[in-house]
DNA sequence: ATATATTTTTAAGCTAATCTAAATATTTTC
DNA sequence: GAAAATATTTAGATTAGCTTAAAAATATAT
């Protein structure tokens, strides 16, 4: 059974290498999971033995297949405690990160998929993130960035694209939430922010940085 | 903040000093938690400093106010986690201690008042155990072991003494739990066992083992 | 292509928590 | 009250995970 740590290392690999597509250096890691680079250097050593990921001196490191399972379950456990938090114990979507982080190291099976029944298998986390399922399938959907919808068109927010508490918090002064309607009604050329209505009644003025981290599904148009 | 491991000594020393009316030895501690005397001597002087408890070579241990109040509040997210656990995720009560065992140690204040005011302020858990409220109060509740109980007394099952798990699934198979009534028809002077009659349906008999391991509140007899 | 900067690794060492084996206290028994 | 049994502590080591400082490898820039 892996200890904690080890689990914190395999999920800070999937989350680099999924975005890096490729390999997770040693600074990456070290960034990520707020320790040094000596530290990262001498845990992947000791931990590529138990073949969760290949590693070689001076390359990096990427996942095997053992790695990817785990880290998705990891991430299966922490978004389905988040919607637990949200959705049954009437957190906001700010606060519910640092006890998720905790609560994904539970380890019970059982644990887990009584919760997504109780849950009602849900396939989105708070923040609009895809749940993989016990199988490790992840539901995937069409979305695009607020930034890019033009003048008049209309979209529904499905998610975020940051997590920052800041954010979030910035958000929810906007009352703009999942589920929440906007219309692009102008764009600043100037600075590329942009004039919105939400949920058709609200005006607010977003920057580039707000509206690119806001994800939506278009609305069909009339 | 404690770790783990030391919660996990401050809450086998209260629950030690609870039965023994007094202080916690070595040994008691150190078969509580399955591991070496040697290991609990070490980590009794080291924590000692914290002052969570007074120590002293060869005499035991007691706890210090602050010690207790770790302990209650451990006890309280336990009982809580696992009426959750029973009540919202149908979980058996022979199911639910080893994961309330891990999620007791999550560190939210604000996870733990809201998961109490989700379940409805419980004053009890799926054992009959009571439940602290946030300031640390119990409620206690008069109660009497079923073993004492004269023929003609009936009862309803409040708790159980031993939280096997053997016991637990044996409970389960005569169909008894909280709240079960049970109505004593014969004490077997033999060897102590008794006939009962159990939710005025079935007959079983019951070892004095298993009848001691009962707690009932009396009905108003008419 | 060489100098500079950055990244990664090695080396040495720390702390928390554990272990076994041996030594020392305490308690029990006759 | 001395001998035997039991309980506790000490001593010496181990492991996981971390640290800083220095060395080595790789990448970047002129």
């Amino acid at each position: 059974m892996a200890t904690r740590t080890e689990e914190d290392y395999i999920k800070a690999i999937f989350k680099i290498t999924e975005k890096n597509q490729g390999s997770a250096n040693t600074n990456a890691i070290a960034k990520h999971l707020s320790t040094s680079a000596a530290s990262v250097t001498d845990m992947l050593k000791r931990l590529s033995e138990k073949e969760y990921f290949h590693y070689e001196k001076y390359k990096g490191v990427y996942l095997t297949s053992k790695g990817i399972d785990m880290a998705i379950k990891l991430i299966r456990k922490h978004r389905l405690w988040e919607v637990f938090l949200v959705n049954k114990l009437n957190f906001s979507w700010d606060e519910v990160h640092d006890i998720a982080e905790q609560l994904e190291h539970i380890q019970s099976e059982a644990l887990i998929e009584k919760l997504d029944h109780y849950l009602g298998h849900p396939k989105y986390d708070p923040h609009g993130d895809p749940i993989p399922n016990a199988e490790g399938k992840f539901t995937l959907r069409s979305q695009d960035s607020l930034f890019n919808l033009c003048i008049g068109e209309k979209g529904s927010v499905v998610g975020v694209r940051e997590h920052d508490n800041a954010f979030l918090k910035y958000l929810n002064k906007l009352e703009i939430n999942l589920g929440t309607r906007i219309e692009v009604k102008e764009h600043i050329e100037f600075d590329h922010s942009m004039q919105v209505i939400i949920d058709d009644q609200n005006e607010a003025i977003l920057s580039n940085k707000v509206s690119k981290n806001i994800f939506v599904k278009k609305s069909q148009l009339l």
